[in-house]
DNA sequence: CCGGGGATTATCT
DNA sequence: GATAATCCCCGGC
């Protein structure tokens, strides 16, 4: 399993970056309590020009200052006062791309994540959903503004056998969910999910 | 089984 | 004061 490098973050191609991430494998370390999930549900969020991402029109905020940051950088906020979010920062820093993880397929320490969400069985609510995937691996505000190449959050790639195979038969895409306020934008297909997965959170719009 | 709406609070205007 | 990149329960079919 190796840790993805810096250049895989530093690109100037959001949305191949979030179909690149289908597959990845997120593992967070905190307290020495290890878990962690492939990643099976991916949005893309454009610097400057998209209307549902925070950084639109240049838009730098207390919030969203990670945004701004080298490319490798975790993102996470709160959603509807409840949620924590988690995105990754891309491309060069000034510049505010991100990727938001909307689901993930658990792998290693389940029992650890089943405790953090005070679940007693382990279906697929456990991870399904960006709200959901936080609060399993124990992702919080506190952790936003940390790089993703590190020994607490980071994103690695394993032989998953998706890898091998042609990515369009694997993979579907649709617009991106909750975010109907966005206009026009709302309209992109920057959605994109690994097909048949019982973990992606919803079903693909057409 | 499915869809609608309430919960709940940080953040921005 | 309004809104929000969501979740989950409950009521109706």
């Amino acid at each position: 399993m190796n840790k993805l490098p810096p250049e895989f973050y530093d690109r100037d191609d959001v949305v191949q970056i979030a179909k690149d991430l289908l597959g990845k494998i997120v593992v967070t370390n905190f307290d020495g309590l290890i878990t962690s999930c492939r990643i099976v549900e991916t949005e893309a969020y454009m610097a400057f020009i998209d209307r549902a991402a925070h950084s639109f029109g240049g838009r730098r905020t207390q919030r969203n200052e990670h945004m701004y940051a080298a490319a490798g950088t975790s993102y996470v906020y709160t959603c509807y006062g409840i949620h924590q979010l988690f995105n990754v920062v891309t491309n060069k820093k000034e510049v505010p791309d991100a990727v938001l993880i909307r689901a993930v397929e658990p792998l290693q320490g389940v029992d650890i994540m089943l405790h953090r969400s005070g679940k007693a069985t382990a279906d697929s609510s456990l991870t399904k959903g960006p709200g959901n995937l936080t609060r399993a691996l124990g992702i919080q505000k506190i952790h936003s503004g940390i790089s993703l190449t590190g020994n607490t959050i980071y994103i690695a790639e394993d032989n998953w056998p998706g890898n091998d195979l042609m990515r369009n038969d694997v993979t579907g895409s649709s617009k991106r969910i909750g975010i109907d306020g966005a206009g026009v934008d709302a309209l992109l297909p920057y959605r994109f999910f690994i097909k048949g997965n019982k973990y992606v959170s919803a079903r693909p719009v057409t």
